[in-house]
DNA sequence: TGTACATCAGTGAACGCGCGTTCACTGATGTAC
DNA sequence: TGTACATCAGTGAACGCGCGTTCACTGATGTAC
């Protein structure tokens, strides 16, 4: 019936947690062609290779499913992020601050290459968190993981470059959040992503770290 | 029954376009509620207060509905805009630049309300043109529309309070857009939109016309 | 070690349900004479 | 004007299909002795 997570023989748990791990990776394939609620769970398990009552014999059912997605993706993220971290802080010295940012912003994707499939699937599975209300707190614990990281990172690249953010911080990585997020969607309508841009805005937004030259009145 | 003019003998073709305009508004709301591809005929049908016959005596199958609500989508922001567009020209002068900013962007918002269920069914609408092949070409027309009439709206509000962007305009376009959609985003985890951020940076990306200081180097 | 039994992951047939779609129909409105 | 027929929007029963879910099973692996 229901699945749960035992420390029992190890070989048979091996093949088990591969077996889950398929299933995942298949429903985030099926997903991002159909999306959550299109996706069949035929579709997934013929996608992984397996039979529905493997699907059945690892999950409660779909939702429990996008909930270990979900679960699987902020543990990604979070290992991808501190291999960058560690990545930049050795750098740092060598490289222009807007490259350094652009750096921490290619993270924000889930750690993997930033493709339509990927893109697909992390709108899809926002959109669905916002319906499901028990999908809600995980999506938004993810979500703020990720926000979390890179506060770290680009915070340690300002210092690194000795500069700072124009408006406040907070607001400035939120903004860079959804520059980077708008300019991903190209993807979805065949057009390439341009990450110019987000480095123009960067360098615009930024001063030398200590200058009070105050923000313009409005005229 | 909902209230028609029953005294008076309503022309068919009449009463046929309020039944389609009954269908696509449930369409709307349930699509909001259950996502495109999860929302059943009946449901719409059940909502919009007929049978699924009427359904299909309207449109082909759920596709052509969806490329119905795009084109009437088309249609709604196009006129509200144009509205917007009369408003600000009178309004320009008395007004400073981040608010008449602040105005073009919520019309960005299909000219409705900013509420849950409009941010909804935007997101999922994009979604689902970005997976069917035949709903893409409507849908980035849709978006091309609502951009041309931004970017005509904006330039004007720039000319009236003598402004230019630091930015390349386009480039500047699509930030804003950018930040307003995310900003939009909130709605749909229970958080509030909140447009002084935006307003801040307008703020700052902007500077009075023929000023040539140039952009920072990088450092 | 070999044998007998236990456990478990995954199979695949079966189930009932709800879906999209069809179509013969009804009743209201329009039209010809 | 009234009568007879035509057109049309929407009804609702019916259809077959594919879905999610269940469950008795099989074969592989683990365990006791």
């Amino acid at each position: 019936m229901v699945p749960v997570d035992e420390a029992q023989p190890v070989a048979v748990s091996r093949k088990r947690a591969q077996t889950r791990e398929r299933l995942l990776g298949a429903a985030t394939r099926v997903f991002a062609e159909r999306g959550v609620i299109g996706a069949s769970v035929e579709e997934i398990c013929e996608a992984a290779g397996f039979t529905r009552g493997a699907f059945y014999s690892n999950f409660a059912d779909k939702d429990a499913l996008v909930l270990a997605l979900l679960e699987a993706a902020a543990v990604t993220q979070f290992e991808a992020a501190e291999r960058t971290l560690t990545q930049l802080s050795t750098a740092a010295g060598g490289l222009p601050f807007d490259e350094l940012v652009a750096r921490a912003m290619l993270q924000l994707g889930s750690a993997s290459a930033s493709d339509r499939a990927t893109v697909l699937v992390r709108q899809e599975l926002m959109l669905h968190a916002a319906r499901v209300p028990s999908l809600r707190a995980p999506y938004t614990a993810f979500v703020e993981t990720r926000t979390r990281q890179l506060r770290q990172q680009i915070q340690e690249a300002l210092v690194a470059a000795d500069l700072e953010f124009v408006l406040p911080f907070d607001q400035t990585l939120e903004l860079l959040t959804a520059a980077y997020e708008f300019d991903q969607n190209r993807l979805l309508f065949g057009a390439e992503p341009d990450l110019t841009a987000l480095r123009a805005l960067i360098l615009t937004i930024t001063r030398p770290r200590g200058e009070t030259q105050s923000a313009r009145a409005d005229g």
